[in-house]
DNA sequence: GTATATCATACTTAGCAAGTATGTTATTCC
DNA sequence: GGAATAACATACTTGCTAAGTATGATATAC
């Protein structure tokens, strides 16, 4: 099973709510929790990481919101799985956790080479 | 998080193990469990579905084990996400199941153009 | 000052990958 | 024939962690 988190994905479709907004205006996560049906709570901590690696901003009070900070067609994807996973890897090995099989391990090429492939491609996707 | 399963790990290792082997040749995973470290019953299963995808074989009885069918050279990854896990698909929604927020989802279009990709990768990914 | 937004941290749940248990059947060798 | 050891088959348990929840603080607009 090869897999993308659903963090990411609900990072990439807020992503994109918000880049539908004008100059100036905020999307708030009330509203858009009841559009997309996504939980409130959780959409808070992954705005809360895009916000920290500086994609997005916020605006508090009453009619406050989220906002893009950089243009949304430069975003990719590897920066959305950096600032809301944390880490990028198709292995835990590659994710930096330690392994138990470390030493026995003969997958350690062949997998830092698809590492690097989908890394690469995931570079080159924007979210838009 | 985007990652490879334990599954499709192990299958890799074992394969490899038996890609070293001589014609006539065969390997019991109870020798491959000891020097891999990898359980025993846990192997078992990955290596029966790699011999319903008929990739490998196995002789019975005392000094059985399993073996190669085809040329490992030809094996690529897609083969043993597909024999292994049953499915290939980097969401719950492109692996054909159910998805609660099917109508509100707007991720469509970019995951699947980056499944795409990523199966594409691993076929192109021999297992040696 | 009230309403409503984000901010912050800690806790709980639940799905399922990962691992385990147990018994059956086939083959080799003495 | 029978002991040893291999794969075969199915069902069950565990444990991790992604996913979701709870609660309260702080900031801003009107």
């Amino acid at each position: 099973m090869i897999k993308v988190s659903k963090q990411v994905d609900y990072a990439v479709q807020l992503l994109r709510a918000l880049s539908k907004l004008k100059e100036g205006e905020f999307l708030s996560l009330r509203k858009f929790s009841k559009e997309s049906t996504i939980s409130f709570l959780f959409l808070q901590r992954i705005a809360r990481s895009l916000k920290a690696a500086k994609i997005i901003d916020a605006s508090r009070g009453i009619h406050g919101g989220y906002y893009f900070v950089l243009d949304p067609k430069k975003i990719n994807m590897k920066q959305i799985v950096d600032a809301v996973d944390g880490n990028f890897g198709i292995t835990a090995c590659l994710r930096g956790q330690p392994c138990e099989r470390e030493k026995t391990c003969t997958n350690k090429d062949i997998f830092h080479k698809m590492n690097i492939q989908v890394e690469q491609m995931f570079l080159e996707t924007s979210i838009i």
